[in-house]
RNA sequence: CGGGGAGUAGCGCAGCCUGGUAGCGCAUCUGCUUUGGGAGCAGAGGGUCGCAAGUUCGAAUCUUGUCUCCCCGACCA
C-alpha cells in the first residue's frame, strides 16, 4: 500500500480530549475519530489493527471448539424482560422505541437473546454440550466513557455462551474458554493474567478476568509474580481432552481484582513474590449456572426422561478495547510499538528522496517484491521530508522500517531498523527483503 | 449521578476581566531554495467565535437559557 494512496490522518499535535497514552497515540495515528463521547470511526489504520485482533480471537474460539453466529445489535425489550433485566439494567442500556412504539433496545450484550435462540431449538440432552459466539458491536451507555476506546460506550466484543446439561460439564466448558483466552491473548503479545473476579450483574459463582499489567489500568490487582512470567498452553491444545490441571496450575496461585482481594490471603504470598498493580480487563469468562436457563425457561430433557435448565456460562473479550490495550502495554516515546500479530502493517518502506531514480526504483522494488510475498508493506512515497517520514513511521509503530536513500544506495546498502529495539542494520537490499521476508512471513 | 473545567480556522491556543468589523503557531495551497530524524524564505486561502434569546448605536467579549466535550469521584467489557 502506498501511503499517497491510503488515508492516514496523522496528528503532529495531540488533541486536547486524550489524556492517556493509547488515547493520544490513537488519535495522532490517525487510527480513529471520535464521533461523540465513546463513539469512534475507526479509520482504515484503526481498522485493520481491529479487524486483526478479531481474526485472532475468532481463530482462537474457533479452536477451542466454539461456533461462530451473528446476533442482532437490536433487541425487543421483550426479551430482557423475560429474565427480569430490563429495568434492573439501569441507565446503561440504551433504550429505543420504533415506528410502531415497541420498546427496543441497543444491546449490551447477548444472553437473554441466545438463550432464547437455544430454547427454541435445543430440547435434549443430546444437543449438549455447544458452544456459540460472535462478534459484534455493544452499547452500554457508561455514565462517564473515557480512556478513548479502552472505555467507549460504543464497542466491539466477541461474547460466547456455552450451554451444558451440569455444573461438572459447564467447567469444562468454562476451561475451554479459559484456556482459549490464554492463548488468544498471548498471540497478541499480551501476557494476561487471569485472576478471581466478581461476577458482577451478570450473576453466578465462578469467575475470572484476564488482566493486562498497565499502569494506567483502571483497577487495582494483586496477583503472585510467578503468574505474569507463566508462558501459555500452547495452541497444540487437546480441548477436547481434560483441561482441568492445566486451569488449575493457572488458578492456585494468588490473583485477585480489587472488588474480591483477600488482604490476608495476599499477605500469606511470600513477600518477594507479591504483585501489586494496576490492570486492563480484556476479558472474562463466567459460570452462572441456570440463572438465565430458569428465568427463560431454557431447559432439556435428560437421559431419565426429567427436564432440567441447561447450565450456562459466558466468555467476553473486549475486541475494540485490546487496541487500546496493546497500545497501553507497547508504547515508547515515538509512538506505537506494534506486536507483529496485529499490526496494520508488518513493515514500512521509507522513500528518503522521492524523485531520485535509483531510490525510487529501489523502493517501488522493495514494494513489490514484499506485496508479491503477501507481506503488505506500507511503502510512503510521499513528498514528505525523512524526517517527518521517520517520525510517522515510528508513531504508527510497524514492527519493521526498510529505509532506502541515496546515500545507502551508493554503498549498495538500505537501512533496516526494527522499531520495537529500535535497533538498525545496513545490509543489501536482497537481504534486507529476505530479513524481512523471513521474519514476517507467519503471523500465526 | 455528585464536584470541577472547556467550547474561537483541520489541530494546539491567545483575545473576554475593561464591548468597537478576529489573531498566533502547526497544518493546507503557490513559488523558489532545500533534502538521512516533523526544513527556510516569500506569498495565499480558510472562522456567521457551540446554539438561542436578551442588554447595547455596536457582543467572541456582558446577562440568561440550552447543547456538547473533557477531568476527579461513584459505576462498568
Amino acid at each position: 500500500m502506498r501511503v499517497t494512496r491510503y488515508f492516514l490522518p496523522t496528528l503532529k499535535e495531540t488533541p486536547s480530549e486524550a489524556q492517556i497514552a493509547s488515547h493520544r497515540l490513537m488519535l495522532r495515528a490517525g487510527m480513529v475519530h471520535q464521533e461523540a463521547a465513546g463513539i469512534y470511526s475507526w479509520l482504515p489504520l484503526g481498522f485493520k489493527v481491529l479487524k486483526n485482533i478479531e481474526q485472532i480471537v475468532r481463530e482462537e474460539q474457533n479452536r477451542a471448539g466454539a461456533v461462530e453466529m451473528l446476533m442482532p445489535t437490536i433487541q425487543p425489550a421483550e426479551l430482557w424482560r423475560q429474565s427480569d433485566r430490563y429495568d434492573a439494567y439501569g441507565k446503561e442500556m440504551l433504550r429505543i422505541t420504533d415506528r410502531h412504539k415497541r420498546e427496543m433496545l441497543y444491546g449490551p450484550t447477548n444472553e437473554e437473546m441466545l438463550t432464547a435462540i437455544f430454547r427454541n431449538f435445543c430440547k435434549s440432552y443430546k444437543e449438549l454440550p455447544k458452544l456459540l459466539y460472535h462478534i459484534q458491536w455493544k452499547f452500554r451507555d457508561e455514565v462517564r466513557p473515557r480512556f478513548g476506546v479502552m472505555r467507549g460506550r460504543e464497542f466491539l466484543m466477541k461474547d460466547c455462551y456455552s450451554f451444558d446439561i451440569d455444573e461438572r460439564s459447564a467447567r469444562r466448558s468454562y476451561n475451554r474458554m479459559f484456556i482459549a483466552y490464554l492463548n488468544t491473548f498471548a498471540r497478541m503479545g499480551l501476557q494476561a493474567v487471569p485472576m478471581r473476579a466478581e461476577t458482577g450483574p451478570i450473576g453466578g459463582d465462578l469467575s475470572h478476568e484476564f488482566i493486562i499489567l498497565a499502569e494506567t489500568g483502571e483497577s487495582a490487582v494483586y496477583c503472585h509474580k510467578d503468574l505474569v512470567d507463566m508462558p501459555p498452553p500452547g495452541l497444540d491444545m487437546d480441548f477436547e481432552g481434560d483441561l482441568q490441571s492445566l486451569v488449575d496450575e493457572r488458578t492456585a496461585l494468588y490473583a485477585a481484582t480489587e472488588d474480591v482481594h483477600d488482604k490476608d490471603a495476599f499477605m500469606a504470598v511470600p513477600e518477594d513474590k507479591r504483585l501489586s498493580a494496576r490492570g486492563i480487563e480484556v476479558g472474562q469468562v463466567f459460570y452462572f449456572g441456570t440463572k438465565y436457563s430458569e428465568a427463560m425457561r431454557a431447559s432439556v430433557t435428560h437421559p431419565d426422561g426429567s427436564d432440567h435448565p441447561v447450565h450456562m456460562g459466558s466468555y467476553g473479550v473486549g475486541v475494540s478495547r485490546i487496541a487500546g490495550a496493546i497500545i497501553e502495554a507497547s508504547h515508547d516515546e515515538n509512538g506505537i510499538v506494534w506486536p507483529l500479530a496485529v499490526a496494520p502493517f508488518k513493515m514500512g518502506i521509507i522513500n528518503l528522496r522521492q524523485g531520485d531514480e535509483a531510490t525510487d526504483a529501489a523502493c517501488e522494488r522493495a514494494h513489490h517484491e514484499l506485496e508479491a510475498a503477501g507481506l503488505e508493506p506500507l511503502y510512503d512515497d510521499s513528498e514528505s521530508r525523512a524526517g517527518a517520514k521517520f517520525s510517522r513511521m515510528d508513531l504508527i509503530g510497524l514492527p519493521w522500517q526498510l529505509i532506502i536513500g541515496p546515500r545507502g544506495l551508493k554503498e549498495g546498502t538500505v537501512e533496516l531498523k526494527e522499531r520495537a529495539s529500535g535497533q538498525r542494520q545496513s545490509l543489501s537490499l536482497d537481504a534486507g527483503l529476505n530479513l524481512l521476508r523471513s521474519k514476517c512471513a507467519s503471523s500465526a
